[in-house]
DNA sequence: GTCTATACTCTGATAGAC
DNA sequence: GTCTATCAGAGTATAGAC
């Protein structure tokens, strides 16, 4: 708390005109991070093809990610310090974005264009390589973010095909 | 600290008998942590075509992962805790087991049995999607530790094949 | 709305008896 | 090798002046 006052230059003390403890800080840190990713999802996405809808899935995710790693590291790694009624709220937003995905992954496998067993899995699977750029992407490395989008696209597509 | 030796029986002074302070124990943890993977992969690893060691690779890591959850857990949410000394010690540990992942891409690329553009970024991206096997597998869930492997590994083989 | 001052608790670590 | 006792600092949170 003391050094969020420094942050923003008040004394630690003035914080709790703005939230009555540090549990309901954080925990309004996460609701605003997972309701403006999918306000964001939901508005970015066009109709199409399951197929076109992955390739946009996938060009959201990283995007959205990488230009917020730092909010995107509290909500995973903060996770373990809500209580059990907030971690409960903030799963459910999870659990709806991840769910989004999975429509897609179902509704390729109905029209014949996906070979994939388990939408559920493979959703989570997706999910987390698609995160993981986030722990070695850097600005002004090797790749461009459209090189970095590229060659996942690339692997995320040959894996739900037949 | 008074945690620790409270589940080990002892007072919290005593442990300093074992450890200098806090940060070489964390240290020793992590560190013992990635030489075991390291030489529990090494001796797991049979050789064979890349396709083979790729499969192979997918079941060792899967599996000495999700055997591990706390060490997993541990290994990635306190790596911002280490000394810059120690993390690039720890850092280098992971480079290492990363490479090796890479090794196999390449000899698939090379031999023409793997369509893989960047091999680096592959083997980022296919390590993340594994470790988040730990996210969300519970034993005794929906899926069994063998199904697990293989949608993972349907997964990871068509993501590298032509 | 912010400040200073402070209460109270927890933390890592050390000293010295046994 | 473990204990008790303790230190110094940091943590969250509150009280009351302005």
């Amino acid at each position: 708390m003391r050094q969020i006052a420094a942050d923003v230059g008040v004394q630690a003390g003035a914080l709790y005109n703005y939230t009555p403890d540090k549990q309901s800080l954080l925990f309004d840190l996460m609701k605003a991070h997972m309701d403006e990713l999918l306000i964001a999802y939901d508005d970015a996405m066009q109709s199409g093809a399951p197929l076109d809808q992955l390739e946009q899935f996938v060009s959201f995710h990283i995007r959205y990610h990488a230009a917020r790693p730092e909010a995107v590291f509290i909500a995973y790694m903060e996770l373990r310090n809500l209580t059990d009624e907030n971690f409960a709220e903030i799963e459910a937003l999870r659990r709806s974005y991840e769910a989004r995905l999975e429509d897609i992954l179902k509704a390729g496998v109905a029209d014949g264009a996906f070979d994939v067993s388990d939408t559920r899995v493979a959703a989570m699977a997706l999910i987390a390589m698609l995160t993981g750029v986030n722990t070695w992407f850097r600005e002004g490395g090797r790749l461009s973010m459209d090189d970095v989008e590229a060659l996942y696209w690339d692997m995320v597509r040959k894996s739900v095909l037949c």
